[in-house]
RNA sequence: CGCGGGAUGGAGCAGUUCGGUAGCUCGUUGGGCUCAUAACCCAAAGGUCAUAGGUUCAAAUCCUGUUCCCGCAACCA
């Protein structure tokens, strides 16, 4: 039985489509869950989206759409979002579904039941035209942040969750467990924040809007988003349900990742809800940095993005993969820009792996009918390179151990750069010159197709159109096997994986 | 003095734990090569490591002060 590995992505706030910002964690996480499985473990990746709430009622409202035809719209675009952009996921829950919806209510019903959730009043500032709720540190000179007007108190019947209760048992097991909270800078934030301060019983129903799942006992009140969202990791793997099995077998999740802005709710509230509920907590929450688009946040309002797809569709699904998982140092910020997009694929893409691939296979057909073996007469150079092609792969591995994606690449890079060093090293052209030398030139073109496959194959699960596509220019396409058994290739014909792009034209283009 | 992160050649980053010739990728310039997608390989230029002071034989790295940038600051998904 195969070690399992149960991922996660936030599930995303679908009040309008997807930006660049939602396709980096999901990206994340699918290279994760692909690298996963290859290695052999019995993965679960899970996204989704969170339905409910004011934002998405008052949006349907504008668009004249009840809220369900909305947020249909915009689930099925995001859906077809991650087909293109080939995200592998196992699952996607909406928290409309009605397994989730039944599910949440035994939860909040439980945790009322045994007297973790109780009623009590909820007292704010309230903004009337903009019908939120201010604390009293939002406030700007006493008025309402949003719009300038006057704020007054209100007090509302509500349910509170008890997180005081757990406080200390959540402290321990931050203490105990320093891989739970990642990055180290994101645990002492919530650390000194939040939890030292003492934390506040957390208000987990509303009454101000409808579009919400029912408090069971209570028709009035809507469960507010901490539980209803928060809940999905387990509701989807069919906990409180008649079918649990996916639920015995993958919870707790390994790796829950999250942008840095919720790291809050999964750090703290998560964690009290699973402890209330009595079910281990998830073994690492990851918080990572954000794509920053000309220094500033992508933000829906001020319209600072293109649609994800249009870039797909200009540089290709794996240019927009590998942009992601390479340029951004993960938990930290990271700028994304079209033109820092056209550049690394350039360079890293086109240059040195595309072009590598296209003249290692030109000599291999131009000299030896594309059919190469290993005729094992060595020569300088070869321990050198052939300790790279077989170091890359713990190297690689280490790498994600810390979840550092752009190292793996970089790695993997280094050993196509030390390819292309290799064909200067060795000059195959003057070797194809003199007869004597035909065995050596062979030995030297299986090398550096060595070293390809081993790269297509490390690439697998950032890139996995080009390595498909490598395979095939390698006529390998039957398995993507690490270990090749029978030393020897047959080249199929050479076709560019990247077409440079010429930067000042599209930056005139993009100008018009 | 709320908490946390950051400031390193034109750009983006590593190096700071355990002080000891400042490293990588991109870009620029020059050279080489011709198998290849004006690509590939080599070399060079370019940094008082935000700033002021301190410790030390020696500081990007340790200590203190200052400035600037970013995130979080509780019901906001």
């Amino acid at each position: 039985m195969n070690k399992k590995y149960y991922i996660t992505t936030p599930i995303y706030y679908p009040s309008a489509n997807f930006h660049i910002g939602h396709c980096y964690t999901t990206i994340i996480a699918d290279a994760l869950a692909r690298y996963k499985r290859i290695k052999g473990y019995d993965v679960f990746f899970q996204t989704g989206t969170d339905e409910h709430g004011q934002k998405i009622e008052t949006k349907a409202e504008e668009a004249g759409k009840n809220p369900k035809q909305y947020v249909d719209e915009i689930v099925e675009n995001a859906k077809e979002l991650w087909k293109s952009l080939g995200i592998s996921y196992d699952y996607f829950i909406r928290t409309t579904d009605e397994i989730h919806e039944k599910a949440v209510q035994k939860i909040f019903q439980k945790l009322y039941d045994q007297g973790d959730i109780y009623k009590g009043d909820y007292t704010g500032q309230y903004c009337t035209p903009c019908e939120s709720f201010w604390t009293e540190n939002q406030l700007v000179e006493g008025k309402c942040p949003d719009c300038g007007r006057d704020v007054h108190v209100v007090k509302e019947e509500a349910y509170f969750l008890k997180l005081s209760k757990y406080q200390n048992r959540l402290v321990e097991h931050i203490k105990a467990n320093p891989e739970f909270i990642q990055p180290i800078s994101r645990k002492n934030e919530m650390i000194n924040n939040f939890i030292k301060p003492g934390l506040e019983d957390l208000c987990v129903s509303r009454t101000s809007f409808k579009w919400g799942i029912p408090v069971p006992f209570d028709e009035k009140h809507v469960i507010y988003v901490w539980i209803d969202a928060l809940s999905n990791y387990i509701t989807s793997l069919g906990y409180e349900s008649e079918n649990d099995e996916l639920f015995k077998k993958y919870w707790a999740a390994d790796l829950q990742l999250v942008g840095k802005e919720i790291v809050r709710f999964h750090t703290i509230i998560w964690p009290i809800l699973l402890m209330a509920l009595d079910l281990p907590l998830p073994k690492q929450v990851y918080g990572h940095g954000w794509l920053i688009i000309d220094g500033g946040k992508i933000s829906k309002s001020s319209g600072n993005y293109k649609d994800p797809r249009e870039y797909i569709e200009d540089y290709g699904v794996d240019a927009v993969r590998y942009f992601v998982l390479r340029e951004v140092p993960f938990g930290n910020d990271g700028n994304f820009s079209e033109i820092a997009l056209i550049n690394r694929t350039n360079a890293d893409l086109a240059n040195t792996l595309g072009n590598l691939v296209n003249r290692t296979i030109s000599m291999a057909n131009k000299y030896f009918d594309g059919k190469v073996s290993n005729k094992q007469v060595n020569g300088n150079f070869d321990s050198e390179l052939l300790n790279e092609i077989n170091e890359v792969d713990k190297k690689v591995e280490d790498s994600i151990e810390r979840l550092d994606i752009g190292e793996a690449l970089e790695n993997i890079f280094n050993v196509l750069r030390r390819c292309n060093k290799y064909i200067d090293e060795t000059t195959p052209w003057v070797l194809a010159k003199d007869e004597n030398e035909k065995d050596r030139l062979e030995t030297v073109l299986f090398n550096l197709l060595e070293g390809i496959r081993v790269c297509a194959y490390e690439l697998e699960a950032f890139l996995p159109s080009t390595s498909k596509e490598i395979f095939n220019q390698l006529n390998n396409n039957e398995e993507m096997n690490k270990f090749k058994e029978d030393n020897f290739y047959e080249t199929g014909t050479p076709f560019p994986l990247f077409q440079r792009i010429d930067l000042e034209e599209k930056l005139k283009e993009i100008n018009k």
